[in-house]
DNA sequence: CCCCTCTCTTGATATGGGTCAAACTCTGCG
DNA sequence: CGCAGAGTTTGACCCATATCAAGAGAGGGG
């Protein structure tokens, strides 16, 4: 793993020193911590130590074994990569996407602040899609062999672990309902709503934010081509739903929104 | 739990009796065991116990809260419900399904002997979708809340689990690829070199096997309609790809049809 | 700060798959 | 054993979305 961090400080990405630790070498480790640690982050409440007490979450701060920036456009991890890690987006933007031998790309997931990226690799033990940051983002790594044997004495880990990867599994659910069984604009819809609760969750606002995607990007998420996405905006815009200007997106009648979903044709 | 017992016994569905409990407490566990534990399961090898040494399967064992049958059609469990237990399945076939309120129904997987069903459920403490038999069926009941205490023992167990849901995630991932940006053969070929691994990992034959599912549920997974299904293993079968006869299916060109997934039109 | 490139919008046209319809074929039940 | 109903196949037509095209706008790098 010292041979992970080395090859990754050669490929140029930029590892943030982690003060919590060398501090605590110095020996005042109160400081150091509240610097930096989860205890202090305030994504504790979506991330991985949510729901744990104040002493366990110093243990789970022991799992980070490093942040890593990435920039805009430069990947996290590759599709083959060998799996060791986690990783909780600690300020950012990811998309993670799937490739066909043609070079078509589906876009599988949007990463935001405190969502945890990687899980598809501890089965196979690499990582099976790509992921790319959106914007200049940092990460939080988290070492998944420790994060084993740490879980197995944090119940309350464990739990919010099994949780985290259960969500992944239910909100894939949700995506295939959206690219198996809604049509264009219903598909938009109900992306645009989950934006906007991720936001709001995080204390942005969810009324009006800013696209990190482009409209490719959006539509290779939703199954659908640029075009398409881009007249459902206008579309949408027209009706008084929402207003978009590029990536600028003001949601103007949320429930308007949910009620285009999943009732039928008219 | 026994209360969850008694409410399914109640509705009509059937339990076997687990003989190596009832067995074990009149005093021959040994044979008992054997009769229909884990370890004697021609499916240890696909399904939770994988990896384990014998004496951690015979532990494993011990999660195995009952055994139920579900006939053809029932339901196994239902969106909304209470979450529990996760399910095993011992023999038989189900799908799971999510619902739209106007009724569109979009199948999010199709399970088999070994896999392991309602890992969408930890995260909210509720089945977010609903499983129904496609065949009479029976299932092994995993309680959920026994499988957290024992994995914090049994790190096999604990890994075979992270990566059985890893599995889950990594499977959606390539139904996302499959339904944002396949066309109709490709998906159909896609899902048919899928059953037939699948199969043949099971030791059955993956070159000849028997649909468990209509054309109807077959589109529904892959986000088509059953013309469209019907129409392209009529196609399939004109170019020699496959022999169809309603649900006996003849897989007679498997590297023609992986050869028509992901390059292109042509 | 300005230019270049990437992104977005909008229009015209094409098409893959959906919809509707009808006939055929199994399967299971009485 | 035969009938009813569910499931499947196939054809004709249509529509939602893709494709192709052109121009406008925005933002980031030098």
């Amino acid at each position: 793993m010292d041979k992970d961090l080395k090859a990754c400080v050669a490929e140029g990405q930029v590892f943030v020193a982690l003060p919590g630790r060398a501090v605590r070498a110095r020996g005042s480790p109160e400081i150091a911590r509240v610097s930096t640690g989860c205890s202090n982050c305030n994504l504790h409440e979506i991330c991985i130590p949510c729901g744990l007490t104040g002493r366990e979450v110093d243990q789970v701060e022991e799992l980070i074994y490093a942040r890593r920036c990435v920039k805009r456009g430069e990947s996290l991890y590759r599709a083959g990569d060998a799996f060791n890690s986690l990783y909780a987006v600690r300020s950012g933007f990811f998309k993670t996407s799937q490739t066909l031998e043609d070079g078509r790309e589906q876009i599988t997931a949007f990463y935001m602040a405190g969502e945890i990226m990687g899980m598809d690799g501890i089965g196979p033990e690499r990582h099976s899609c790509n992921a790319v940051a959106l914007e200049d983002s940092q990460v939080c790594v988290i070492l998944y062999s420790q994060l084993e044997v740490l879980s197995r004495d944090l119940p309350g880990l464990q739990q919010q672990f099994h949780k985290v990867m259960s969500r992944e599994i239910a909100r894939e659910h949700g995506v295939m309902l959206l690219l198996g069984s809604m049509r264009a604009e219903e598909r938009l819809a109900a992306f645009l709503l989950n934006l906007s609760q991720r936001f709001a969750a995080r204390r942005y606002s969810g009324r009006e934010f800013v696209l990190r995607m482009t409209r490719e990007e959006i539509g290779s998420y939703l199954g659908l081509k640029l075009e398409t996405v881009s007249r459902a905006f206008s579309k949408f815009q027209e009706e008084g739903l929402i207003s978009v200007r590029h990536k600028r997106v003001g949601i103007l009648d949320a429930a308007g929104l949910k009620h285009m979903i999943g009732r039928g044709l008219h």
